[in-house]
Parts: C-alpha cells; structure tokens; sequence
DNA sequence: TGTACATCAGTGAACGCGCGTTCACTGATGTAC
DNA sequence: TGTACATCAGTGAACGCGCGTTCACTGATGTAC
C-alpha cells in the first residue's frame, strides 16, 4: 500500500493528537503507547516508524498541545479590546467547560505537576509555553495601563493555574464551581474588569 | 523475634512517612511498594502485613500527609496576630525552600494534577485536606475584618497553589524565583499585609 | 526449672501482567526494463 | 504492454523488565505444662 506524498505527516499529526489527549488525561506515566495508536487507528509496532522513544513523542506532543493553545487564545481574543479579550480569557479559562475538558484543555495546569518529573526536552517545551502565555498576558495588561505589568501577569498565571488545579481535584460539583467562580470575580476585581469599575473608565 | 506492643505500629508509621515523600515526590503511579518498604529498612514481602493494598497505602499516606502539614501550620503561626499570622504562611509558602521540598512540602500542591486519577479513599483524604486549609483561611480573613472571606479564601489558596506548582515546575531558577516574589507581592497587597498598609491600619 | 508449642513481624522466591521496544514480515503501488 | 523488482507504512509476535501481589517459610520470644 503505496500513499501519497504526505500521508506519513499525517499520521504523524494524528498519533500527536491522539496523545495529547491522553497525556493531558491520564498523565505522560499511565499513556501506553499501544493504546496511543490504537486511538489513531495503528497498532504499536509502527509507532517507531514515527517517533524515537516513547519520550520523544511527549515532548512532541507537548510542543502540539502549546501550539494548539496559543492558537485558541488568539481567536478567541481578536477582535475584542485589551479589557473586552482579558474577560473573555479568564472566563473561558475558569469555566466549567475548561475544567471538565482535561484533555484539550490548557498544558499548563494540565501537566503541572507532571513536569518535575519528565526530561530535559518536554520541559524545554513546557517553560516556552508558559514564557509565551506569560508574555501575552503582560502585553494585555501593558495595554490596560497597569503597573508592574511582568509581577501582575505572574500573579494572575498563578492564580488561573491554580484555581483550575483545584477545581479540578475537588470531587463536589458546587464546591468546585465556587472555587472557579470565586477566582473568576477576584482575577476581575484585581485588574479593574468589573463591570462597575469598567463604566467607571469609560 | 518478638516485639514491643507499639512495634507495628511504630513500623506503618515510618512506612506511610517514607511513602508520604515518595508519593509527593515522584507521584502515586512512579512510587514501588519495594521500594518505600526498601528506605524503611524492611523487604517488600511485610507490606500487605500493614496494608491491603498499594491504593490503601497511599490514601493512608495522603491523610498523614495532612495531619503532619496541619500540625506545622498551627505551629508556625500560634502566637502571631492574623495578620501577622498571614504573612508568615505567605512568605514560607511560597519560599524556594517549599518549593525545593516538594517530598515534605504542601500535599494539595503536590497531589493537585494526580489527584483526578486516583481512587476514592485518596480523593477524600485530599478533599478533607483542602476543605480545612480553607476554612483556616477563612478564620484568618475574618478576623482581619475582610469582605467575603469565603471567596476571598478561595482566591488566596489558588494563587498560592498556582505559584507553588508554576515556581517547581520552571527550570530556571531566577524565574522560578520570580513567580515566587511576584505572588508573594500580589497576595500581600490583595490582603492588605504591605509594610506602609500595615502602618496606615495600627 | 526445663521443654514443647504458639505467635507473628518480617523474609525472599515466585507469579502474572502491562508496557516499551525490536524485528521479520506483508502487501499495495510505483519504477525499470 | 507486460513482468520483475524496489519501496515503505504498517502488522503482529516476541522479548525483557518492573512492579503489585501471594505464599511458604524463618526465627526470636512468650506461654503452657
């Protein structure tokens, strides 16, 4: 069976998929590279056509999932004022939706705590991500006219990956959405994006 | 060999501390039971003396976990006015030196991205944990006469959880660093703990 | 007082299973002649 | 135009290893008589 010319790329690209997925879900540990491309319709004997080492291909994946992220951000933002796109975001990000969709949702949360413990190569990709989302948010708040932009935009990384985190881990419903909503209205409060506080800029 | 009456007692202690380290260092799924019972100077064949399982393990392991973290709180802060009491918790929270310990370190941080993978007994242990932490803060923040301590609470343990996971999982230490300071900033002017505030409010 | 037995924390070999990785093979299609 | 060969993505059996779990055994000491 002959293909054509890029039919390996796509595979490729599938199995990537299909392991972000999984990696995001159940952890680059319990991800079974077997059942990876069984996902992309494979069996596991051609995974080595494709990837080195099972590691090679978490850190491939990892450098997906970033690319896939900062993609979703900027649609959703363009368009919208700086004030207008830091709403959208923070809603989005502490959404039910997000919490609940571990597996396409954010890597940063997503692999936090997987981190310390991968190699050199997944963690290289997984700093720039968090370089990239954090240089992002001091751009917006730059443009809102905040001081300490660089400190204020940690702030508000820690806080959206940790509220997330927990909403995450906590098995009751209501109490997880309070903890998303509770960080929602002070991520807002703190940057000005109430909307009292909005009518009062305007 | 015969025992004193407490030596088995003794024995599970110093296995659910040594599991307790390994767990939060490298995870539930990368810890052996060999290996735990190996640094508590014991062959792997005694576990299923103390423990039925390896899931039982850990969730007994997650629950001293707490109890140890609730024991250092209480004393890290008795004798210290609430706001006093605040900074203190604030600063060691997000020290490099919490962040460097992550084997004795803050079990919720620890655990947050492993925890939607584990078993039931685990996640009530963890959500106890967290719902306590919580209801600490609350304390405190009522006490310092703040408006909504519940939400505020919330948003306080997500910065703090957030930076602590971000600051371990950045390979560069200066940046690491940075995330710490920028939280411990951010989190001191929201509770209005600055030095001048501070001044303004005695 | 001395001897046989019970107790029980801990030992270490063994089993079964899952998983990462290897490798000889397949089979459809393009190419050389 | 037809036939032999090369190509190469994908197949599936097999290997080795680590790990959770089981289990027959050990050996020091307390207890019964």
């Amino acid at each position: 069976m002959r293909y054509d010319a890029d039919h390996k790329l796509k595979t490729r690209q599938r199995v990537l998929k299909e392991a972000g997925r999984a990696i995001r879900e159940e952890g680059p540990e319990r991800v079974a590279v077997a059942a990876i491309m069984a996902k992309a319709g494979l069996t596991h004997g051609g995974f080595y056509a494709h990837f080195k080492s099972k590691d090679e291909l978490i850190a491939a994946a990892i450098g997906e999932m970033f690319e896939d992220a900062r993609g979703r951000f900027a649609r959703s933002t363009e368009g919208y004022s700086p004030a207008q796109g830091m709403v959208r975001y923070i809603d989005f990000y502490l959404s039910a939706l997000h919490r609940d969709a571990r597996g396409t949702g954010c890597p940063i949360t997503a692999l936090a705590a997987d981190l310390p413990r991968l190699e050199g190569a997944a963690r290289d990709q997984y700093g720039k991500g968090v370089a990239r989302l954090t240089d992002r948010l001091v751009g917006q708040l730059t443009l809102l006219g905040r001081d300490d932009p660089a400190g204020l935009a940690h702030s508000v990384v820690a806080e959206l990956v940790g509220a997330l985190s927990l909403a995450r881990a906590t098995p009751d419903t209501d109490q997880s959405d309070r903890i998303l909503a509770a960080s929602r209205a002070a991520l807002k409060q703190r940057l000005g994006l109430l909307p009292d506080a909005m009518e009062h800029q305007s």
